[in-house]
DNA sequence: TTGTGTTTTACGACCTCC
DNA sequence: GGAGGTCGTAAAACACAA
């Protein structure tokens, strides 16, 4: 891509490039038998009529008010030409018909892959601004599950010391009945946190952050009072499910389904 | 000047559609 | 079966760094 000197621009959305100054073309642009007569040069014999071998041709390259006009045509017919179009166009431009043929047969083999490489651009951006999203809720998940387990650890621990002072509650009845000092030191919503059903699937691709913490369970209080952690977009299950799928693709996949 | 990489023109093989 | 398409590739033309 390193050459400049591109005379064309490509459909809709792609870079419009800018033609630049050739050198000035060359007086004769037909190549093949059926225009050549006594004044074509030797040069030019060999391609046309025997086939592949044609050595000792010289492929001239168009001008650029040739490339004009076959990339108007190319974008005014969508790409495609009728025949009486190409014979049209070819006589306009000194050119055979079979020439327009194939130029616009490379043509859109250049448009494709030009446009494959957009279409790969923008997913890629997609992707990433995807993939950025998840490990940022991975990090959010990771303080959450901490934050459970260090409510968990408390709870547990005033339990253990309301059953060594001899009191028969359970730490779910203390906090439901608000008796307990230690029990009115946790707001609300720490209660709630430590209810939190925290079954993650044992696949889940969102890091080590799925360790389900242990005994949080506060039976009793959280019955009427359940909640499930439940992500904003709603990420689906296979999403935890099937890692592979959220590993940057290769090129050689995107062609592949493109 | 030369070596190297890219682009452009052209073709053959194969496929699809009428 | 013929016309016209894609795909892969050859080779000339071209740009550019060393």
């Amino acid at each position: 891509m390193n050459r400049p000197a591109d005379h064309h621009q490509f459909f809709m959305q792609l870079p419009v490039q800018q033609p630049q100054p050739q050198p000035p073309p060359p007086p004769q642009q037909q190549l093949c038998a059926p225009m050549m007569d006594e004044q074509t040069p030797p040069f030019l014999a060999g391609r046309c009529g025997g086939g592949a071998a044609g050595r000792g041709e010289r492929k001239r390259r168009f001008t650029d008010e040739q490339i004009r006009s076959l990339e108007s045509m190319f974008h005014a017919h969508h790409a495609k030409l009728e025949p009486r179009e190409k014979a049209e166009l070819a006589r306009e431009l000194g050119l055979q018909p079979r020439q327009v043929a194939i130029w616009f047969q490379n043509k859109r083999a250049r448009w494709r892959s030009k446009q494959l490489e957009h279409d790969y651009a923008a997913l890629r951006a997609k992707f990433d601004t995807l993939h950025a999203r998840v490990e940022s809720l991975k990090q959010e998940k990771l303080a959450l599950t901490t934050q459970i387990q260090e409510l968990s650890e408390r709870l547990r621990e005033r339990d253990d010391r309301a059953a060594g002072s001899g009191g028969a509650a359970t730490a779910s009845s203390s906090s439901c009945n608000g008796g307990e000092e230690e029990a009115e030191e946790d707001d609300k919503r720490n209660v709630v946190l430590a209810c939190v059903d925290m079954e993650a699937p044992e696949s889940c691709v969102l890091g080590g952050a799925c360790a389900t913490p242990a005994d949080v369970s506060v039976e009793s209080e959280c019955d009427d009072q359940q909640q499930h952690l439940d992500y904003d977009d709603g990420f689906p299950e296979s999403f935890c499910a099937t890692p592979e799928l959220w590993e940057p693709w290769p090129l050689m996949e995107w062609n592949a389904v493109a």
